[in-house]
DNA sequence: CTGTTAGCGCATTCAA
DNA sequence: TTGAATGCGCTAACAG
């Protein structure tokens, strides 16, 4: 029977103020980086902050701000069901926010207008605190949120990164091991005869598509080489492109093991599937858990759904904007958002 | 270009005060249940509430509260190791704790002991304010967490649950469920042939090892009848009893495809796998990602690990136990534990 | 550039 | 059984 205790109260900003020799609001300000201190007055503080190893008590500070932060989320517009959890997401959480003194707005832009979503982002400077952007990786938007960021705007990418910007945090997967799961439960679950493998996905010019689709091949070629994988379809993430690529590639490879739907639009697929009466021969693995998705791993035409937690997303987001401004530790376990793989009997 | 706001400021104990023409400190009282109130003043109270719809401010509340709350984690000696992720992962939480005025102790005694884990628990009557504890579903366990209830601690059970007795929640996952994963893993990654499967668990006196192989029973029977599984071996959890029920295993049974390791000790399991030779042509699906079976995975012994997050687990009873003592909303989708599967593809 | 002064919303003495 | 008063640690408005 061990045990361990921990007590210890904390340094204020009082302690520190005395310690440094200077008011109250002088160690405030240098704490949050306001400017009009002398560049030897924020050195001692500096000093006091280490020596006492202060941090500010993020309760107090929360309940003497008056002026709300601002959040501001851009979403694609013309939602897929996924995008559409995203939404649903942040207004599940608006009681929380209100309790972190945090104020949400969304904004729905067109994702495939770089144009447009660079000028709603620069369009956002000086109205937020922090903008959380399901962005697409192009120099208009990148050049953008550097600029943001340069005003001092927490910037987060969501789901879908701008790894060359600037960009406070990415909260998302990995896609190319995404990617590389598919190919693992595809390969596995196809077993071990010679077949072929198809990809189906919105477009490659999509970041995450394409490395989704970069991570499927390189397993499927390394490891199970008696799959062929055919060359990947694009169905611009609609169930009807999807569905008429799904029929013309069970109609021209009776030999079709496996499809592996890298984007959205599954239901698409499905149909097909069910049309030609392959659904339960052939294995079908998808990305994002919808109540539609779900669905089809329950009636046995999905076999496995691969999903990044909406809600685990915008927590994420949000916590780590939140940690920015009060320069709060973030718990990188806790913000790690998990690829996560459900078959039909681990769904929640 | 759409967009939505909140705005609207909340109300405070001294509208309620002043509402239900009583001092602060009363209506503070009655928010906090504290005795010395008249019933008719508590209703007078309380309907003011209602009418404002006040929920009290978490930050203020732990802004004011002088005296921490404390939480007491009782967790099983002699730990394996994920036991052993769980009392890091309270201690990598002491830090946050301290924002939230919390202070932890833990207490490791023997599972296997019901009198002695419930004196412990009753020993913490009125020393902490919430309980945090693994245990084993015991009759006398049972009596020692509704007494502690009853004398107003929160109880939480972590990881194994206690369903017959008054424990305010339960932070962990469907056992049941994580073995009918464990089954379709099995059966989609053997395959069609006809075959023999093993279980190997700690004890079917721990409620989770036979709600587990329940599970797995129930999938096997109905979805993968050409498998039989063979009756389960019970290994106590230890890694060299289990190595010799794994060697006598493969030794008799030639044609045996795949083992599904229910509960700890899969190191012993995974030595007989290397030892004859059946590594990579064994399916071996097991529970828990450590260090170790994270390497097992990797080097493709084990082919699917299940998990439960240990630090979601922690974090996720530390914010039910706050959220009970201020009444603030439980996010339930946040809360909820998910039953994770881990291919080498998609590890952290 | 720096200091003084009020609160934020609640918990908690201490009086009545 | 109830109320008045104080302060938690920080932000922000206002003086100097």
């Amino acid at each position: 029977m061990e045990s361990r205790e921990q007590t210890r109260s904390r340094a204020t900003l009082e302690d520190v103020a005395n310690d440094a020799q200077v008011s109250l609001a002088t160690a405030d300000r240098v704490v949050n980086k306001r400017p009009g201190v002398r560049a030897a007055t924020v050195a001692k503080v500096n000093a006091a902050i280490r020596r006492l190893d202060y941090r500010p008590d993020p309760a107090a500070a929360r309940l003497a701000r008056t002026r709300p932060r601002r959040v501001v989320f851009v979403l694609p517009a013309g939602a897929n069901s996924f995008v559409g959890m995203l939404g649903e997401q942040v207004e599940a959480n608006v009681e929380w926010m209100r309790d972190q003194r945090v104020e949400s707005k969304v904004i729905a832009v067109d994702v495939f207008n770089p144009a447009e979503l660079a000028h709603t982002l620069r369009a956002q400077e000086g109205h937020c605190d922090a903008v959380i952007v399901m962005a697409l990786d192009h120099p208009l938007v990148r050049s953008a949120i550097d600029h943001l960021v340069h005003a001092g705007t927490v910037v987060i990418t969501l789901v879908s990164d701008v790894p060359s910007s600037a960009r406070t945090h990415f909260v998302g997967i990995d896609n190319s091991a995404a990617g590389r799961t598919a190919a693992t439960l595809v390969g596995r679950f196809v077993g071990k005869r010679r077949a072929k493998a198809a990809v189906i996905l919105g477009s490659l010019s999509l970041r995450d598509h394409a490395e989704r689709y970069f991570g499927f091949n390189q397993v499927m070629a390394q490891e199970y080489p008696h799959l062929s994988v055919l060359p990947p379809l694009e169905g611009q993430d609609t169930p009807a492109r999807n569905e008429s690529l799904a029929t013309q590639l069970i109609a021209s490879h009776p030999d079709l093991a496996a499809i592996y739907s890298v984007g959205a639009g599954n239901a698409g697929i499905c149909a097909a599937l069910r049309a030609t009466g392959r659904a339960h021969d052939t294995v079908f693995v998808g990305h994002e858990l919808t109540s539609a998705s779900r669905a089809e791993l329950l009636n046995g035409t999905m076999d496995a759904v691969i999903n990044q937690d909406a809600g685990h997303e915008v927590r994420s987001a949000l916590r780590i904007a939140l940690a920015q401004w009060s320069k709060e530790a973030v718990l990188s376990d806790q913000e790690r958002i998990r690829i996560d793989i459900y078959l039909k009997d681990n769904l929640p």
